[in-house]
DNA sequence: TAGACCTTGTGAAGAAAAGCACAAAGTCGA
DNA sequence: TCGACTTTGTGCTTTTCTTCACAAGGTCTA
C-alpha cells in the first residue's frame, strides 16, 4: 500500500475545496500564521552564511517544537531531504510564494497620529512586496504634511489618485474606523489592519486583521494574575 | 442524574490543575482572548445607557456566535438570568476581575522611536489599571527628552528608579531587543509586549507577547492571494 | 396561578491544532 | 557495497476549540 494515500485522499476532499486545480494541501490557519516566522528566521540564516538547517534548529531559534514545524512545512510540499535538513534558500523561495510575497500590494495608510507616523516610518514595509502608496488624513492641519517622502491627503484624493490599493491599515481614532473601513471597501479594498480599537463589520470578502494594544495588555495581565495567584498559594499551602 | 456533574468532576480534574483552592473552572486560553473585546463592548453599551444585554446582542458587536459567547461567559461563572440576558455593569466588573484589570500594572516602554512615542501618546494605556511609569532609551540624543510629561531615561537609571515593573513593552529595533528582554526579566519583570520582529527567549516564568507588523501583513497577503486565485479560476472554470 | 415565551447554560458532537513516535529515505565512512 | 547514523514525513493519539441543539429556568401577561 502506498504511504500516504489516505491523508492524500482525504485532504483532497476535506481541505481542498478552494483549491481545485492545486496538488496542494490546504495551509491550516495555525500554521500560516508561523510562516511569516520561519521565512524571517530562514532570512537571518541565509544571512548568516547558512545553506541547510534541519527542523530541530530552525524549531528552536523560532520557538516551536521540530514535529510542529515539519509539519507545517510539508503543508507546502516535500521540500526536506531526510538525514540532511532542508534548503535555506529553497525555502525562503517556497513560503516567499505561498505567503504570496512575490506579488506588488499596495498599502494605503489611513491616521497620520503617532501610529500612523510610526508605521510609515517602520522598515518592516518595504519589504517583501508591501509598498505604502499613500498617506491619507483628513484633518486640515496634517493634510499636506511630507512623511518618509510621502504626502498626507484627505482620503478621497488618496483614493482617487490610486485605483489599485491591496491593503489598507487603518489608524484613526476608534470612532472614525468604520467609516474609514467602508469607504476602503468600497474603494474595492479587501485586506484590512485595523489598528483602532474596535471591531470593524465588513463584508465576507473582505479580510480584517486588528492589532489592538489594550487586547495584549489586558492578556498579559490575566497571565500576570494567575501567576501572582499562583505564587502566594505556594507560599501558603 | 444531577446534571453537569460529569462536566464539573472532568473540569476538577483536567482544567484546574493551576487553581486547587478555587472554585472557578481554569479560562482556555482561547476564551481570555475574547475577553477584552466583550469588556470593551460592554462598556460602550453601559455609556450608551443599556442595562441588561443578551448574548445575541453582545455576539454580534463583538463578532463572535452567540453560544460562543455564552461558552466564554460560563468559564466566568453564571451570571446570566435566563429569559432576559446579562446585567451589563455586573459583567464589566466580572471580566474586569477576570483579567486582573483592577490592580495596577506599572508599565515600562524601552525604546522611544516612532513606535514608542505613539504608544506612550495611546489613551489606552492609561485606563483599566496600566499605567506608564518610566519611559526609557540608551540614545543619548533621546534621553532627556520628554513624552507625555514622562522624562526619556537610560535603561538602567529607569530600572534603578522603579523597583516595581509588571510589564515591559519592547519597541526597540530587533538586534537590541534581546539584550533588553534580558535585562527585563533580570529585574523582574514577568510580562513582555514586544513589538520588534525576533523572537525572544525568556525563562518558562515570564510571559512573551509579539505584536509584529510584517507578521500580520503577510497573513493578510497570504488570503488575499488565495481570493485572487479563487477569483481567477471562477473566470476559468 | 398558569401558560406562553425568552434566553441562558451546557452536554455532546465535530473540527482544528498539537504532539508523539517511528518507518522511510537519505548521507557518509570504510 | 554495506552498515551506521541522521533527519524527514506522517499516521495516530491527545488536547483544545468551536458549534449545535435543547432542557432548564427564568420573565411576563392575563
Amino acid at each position: 500500500m502506498p504511504r500516504g494515500l489516505h491523508l492524500l485522499a482525504s485532504s483532497r476532499r476535506d481541505r481542498c475545496r478552494l483549491l481545485p486545480q492545486s496538488n496542494k494541501r490546504v495551509v491550516p490557519g495555525a500554521t500560516v500564521g508561523r510562516l511569516p516566522a520561519y521565512l524571517q528566521a530562514l532570512t537571518e540564516l541565509s544571512e548568516a552564511g547558512s545553506r541547510r538547517v534541519a527542523s530541530d534548529e530552525l524549531a528552536s531559534v523560532t520557538g516551536v517544537r521540530s514535529a510542529q514545524l515539519r509539519k507545517d512545512l510539508s503543508y507546502l510540499g516535500t521540500y526536506g531531504v531526510r538525514g540532511v535538513g532542508y534548503d535555506v534558500s529553497q525555502l525562503i523561495d517556497e513560503i516567499t510564494a505561498e505567503l504570496g510575497l512575490t506579488q506588488d500590494w499596495p498599502v494605503i495608510i489611513v491616521g497620520m497620529g503617532n501610529m500612523g507616523r510610526a508605521l510609515a516610518a517602520y522598515g518592516g514595509f518595504g519589504q517583501r512586496g508591501f509598498r505604502i502608496v499613500a498617506l491619507a488624513d483628513d484633518d486640515p492641519s496634517i493634510v499636506g504634511d511630507v512623511v518618509q517622502g510621502l504626502p498626507v491627503c484627505r482620503l478621497a484624493d488618496s483614493l482617487a489618485a490610486n485605483e489599485r490599493l491591496a491593503i489598507g491599515v487603518i489608524t484613526t481614532p476608534a470612532d472614525q474606523a468604520q467609516q474609514i473601513a467602508d469607504r476602503l471597501v468600497e474603494h474595492g479594498v479587501q485586506s484590512i489592519l485595523n489598528f483602532a480599537a474596535i471591531a470593524l463589520r465588513v463584508p465576507d470578502n473582505v479580510d480584517v486583521r486588528r492589532v489592538d494594544l489594550s487586547t495584549e495588555l489586558q492578556i498579559l495581565a490575566f497571565h500576570a494574575q494567575r501567576r501572582d495567584m499562583a505564587k502566594g498559594r505556594e507560599g501558603v499551602g
